[in-house]
This record gives structure tokens, sequence and C-alpha cells, in this order.
DNA sequence: GTCTTGACTTCGG
DNA sequence: GCCGAAGCCAAGA
């Protein structure tokens, strides 16, 4: 169980139409950096796995993630496709969409 | 063993 | 608002 286990389970946590931040989620499991989780998903792209990478975005709300995955064609379409709008690769209104991992405790 | 890089964040200019 | 630098931790060379 290493800690971007976690990230990963967080990472599925994340209900459609929602999204999260790096930032956020390092802070939640405590990382202590927010490169931590992007190094845990930076290993997701060879995984393939369920994980809704596109879901998280960085703190300016923008699919930076998106230039690594190169698989999905329309990985904003993918966003869309959940209910969340995106413009140019950026989630808009991302913080109303913005999803807080302390949610899934409560 | 050190050095570099990386899907980031935040502060300062 | 954009650009640069520092901080942070981990993995690969």
């Amino acid at each position: 169980m290493s800690y971007y286990e976690d990230v990963y389970a967080v990472v599925k946590s994340i209900p459609e139409g929602r999204v999260s931040t790096y930032g956020m989620i390092s802070n939640f499991l405590t990382l202590g950096s927010a490169r931590m989780v992007g190094w845990a998903l930076r290993q997701l792209t060879g995984h393939e796995s369920d994980i809704p990478a596109h879901r998280v975005v960085n703190s300016k709300g923008e699919l930076s993630g998106s230039l690594h995955f190169g698989n999905h064609p329309g990985m904003a379409e993918l966003l869309k496709m959940e209910g969340i709008e995106v413009l140019n690769n950026k989630v808009v209104d991302f913080e109303k969409h913005l999803w807080n991992p302390s949610m899934e405790i409560q």
C-alpha cells in the first residue's frame, strides 16, 4: 500500500460531474507536496485503470494532465459527458464542480 | 551515493 | 495577469 494507492482511491472516489485539485488531494492525504499526486497519476498512465484522472485538475482548474493522456482525443468531452463544461482544456466554473475529498468521509 | 526531472502550489516582482 | 523562483517529495539515471 503505497502513497499513490491512496491517491488512486481518492481519485476513484470522485463522483461524476465533480472535479478535484492536486493541492486538495495532497492536503487531504497530507502528502506535503502536490507533486506527489502528479507523480502517482503519472504512473497511472501505464496502468490505464479505471482511474478517472481527467477529473483531477490543477489549482487553476486546467486539465494539465490531459497533455499526458494523449490516448484520450476528447478528454474534455468526457468531462462534458459528465456534466462538466470544459473550454480550452480548462474547467468552466470548476470551483462549482470542485469536489472536496473530505466530503467522502462525511 | 548525488543530480535531474516531474500530471503542482504559492509567493514575489 | 503573466513570469520567475522556491518549496516540496519521489523515482530514474
